[in-house]
DNA sequence: CACACTACCACGCGTTGCAAAGTAGTGGTC
DNA sequence: GACCACTACTTTGCAACGCGTGGTAGTGTG
């Protein structure tokens, strides 16, 4: 894959993880799949499960593991509160960096 | 700073330092201040440098040294066309995982 | 038993943003 | 003429992260 495109994906993934999970409760394996739809977002399951970890580690995700109906138990995680902060905060600053970004791209004459 | 800020502004420099070169010819310290009035895109001299320096390696940039009224001298970047072409991929790039980011941080529902 | 699918984990590499500190040129103040 | 402030570029070192590669374990199919 392009370096560029591996760079800007990069810091991309942790909101996309948090927002996976905003949408009610799953499991790593299940984010990867359903972020492969989204393109840009096919990150593999290297890139998501330690992104799973940190997050927990950090106190933004509980986890519960169940059984799974066909393969090893599954690790279901859930915004914590702190997650949902971190959510809202890393929204707003993707946002901002977002629109910066969108202003200054859009300054000089492109392809509108 | 944030640290999920930090990585969310990476792999974003190296795009917001083409688009103002894009702009037209300019050296790396009217680089960085041009950005710091974009917000979230106050970027130090240590991180644009490099970034001006990886990109000449790349032969995205072509250097003119001109002495300054006021201080060292200046070096002057300008796109190549291998630049600009570095350019546009980077800022579709963009585009996709921008949009895509858009759109999943909009299915749920949040402040519109 | 071989294969395929689900689901998670670990190692190692290369790239990168950035703080800190330095160097060099010009101009102004006392 | 010592001191500061501003301009402009450079070097060093750190810590973080994405991802390729390769594994393990559970279930089902032929």
């Amino acid at each position: 894959m392009n370096p560029w495109e591996t760079q800007l994906r990069k810091g991309v993934v942790e909101l996309a993880v948090l927002a996976s999970i905003a949408r009610g409760e799953t499991y790593g394996y299940r984010i990867v799949e359903s972020l492969r739809v989204h393109e840009g977002l096919a990150f593999t399951e290297s890139t998501i499960y330690p992104v799973l970890t940190r997050l927990t580690r950090d106190g933004c995700l509980a986890v519960r593991v169940e059984a799974s109906p066909a393969g090893p138990s599954r690790r279901y995680y859930r915004l914590t509160p702190a997650g949902e902060a971190r959510f809202r905060e890393m929204r707003k600053s993707w946002k901002t960096v977002s629109q910066s970004l969108s202003t200054l791209l859009e300054r000089q004459g492109g392809e509108p």
